[in-house]
DNA sequence: TAAATTACTTGCAACTTGCAAGTAATTTTA
DNA sequence: TAAAATTACTTGCAAGTTGCAAGTAATTTA
């Protein structure tokens, strides 16, 4: 007789096979908060990723389904990187873990506009936040 | 002439200097969800955690300022992991993260009324799982 | 048509992880 | 009270992962 609860995973335990490396997190949040969309411009981002780290990322990404590639028609060597809701939906997770660093690293900084709507208006900001990753890949 | 701005590290890559690896964010959800205390018994979490790692996450946590290593007075064989603020403040971080991957992985599951509690009243139920987590260990 | 750009891949050394075995300080058992 | 068990680790080494430097294929620009 086989059980009739299937789900017995951890959520943490997935979460950490999505993310739970020391890049991955970090290519979001510039896919996500700061518009990146380029193979080239996730290369620069002051952390210094490395080139095949950034390229078997992406594809893991691509794989777990937080990202679609999309190839430019205008230039076909370029390759657009475009959200999920998969993705999208870890704003909260991003925010979250901001508001923590912030108050527990003194050499932390995040912009305190964002912080201080993510205290007063959660839901608002999420959403906005969003659509605003969204508009930027369409 | 020294620039007024010297908080310039972003949050993300704090927290990833903290947690972001395969096992810290694990051994925090055995001490403050499932009230584990002990090095034995954090042995035991079903991912199957190497000693040799145990041993260098706890030490590089209690560097961090998550935990507190204090000595059992009646059986000096025994340690016991105390939680700090600052780990116990990661409760929002790990309720968060588990709502994510209870939408996108079918075989994750986490306390249903646990999950419930947090959408209508996530206030209350950090203020509670962290007392909880106190009051086990004084 | 040669140079530049974009998104990668390849090779290799250095570091990290995982597994198995061992150890020191107690406490329990026979 | 001596031997066995328990607790919290450490050590050694093989296997896997990361980081750096260099190279490449397909375009696009000059």
């Amino acid at each position: 007789m086989p059980s009739s609860k299937l789900n017995n995973k951890c959520p943490i335990d997935y979460a950490l096979e999505v993310f739970g490396d020391r890049w991955t997190l970090l290519v979001l949040r510039d896919l996500m908060l700061s518009g990146k969309r380029h193979y080239r411009e996730l290369m620069t981002s002051k952390e210094g990723i490395a080139t095949n780290i950034l390229a078997s990322r992406l594809q893991k990404m691509e794989t777990d389904g937080l990202i679609i590639r999309k190839q430019n028609s205008e230039d076909k060597r370029q390759i657009f990187y475009e959200l999920t809701e998969k993705a999208l939906d870890l704003i909260p997770v991003l925010l979250e873990i901001s508001r923590w660093s912030v108050i527990y690293d003194k050499d932390t900084a995040a912009p305190p506009e964002l912080m201080r709507r993510f205290n007063e208006e959660p839901q608002q900001l999420i959403a906005e936040l969003k659509d605003a990753a969204r508009t930027r890949q369409t």
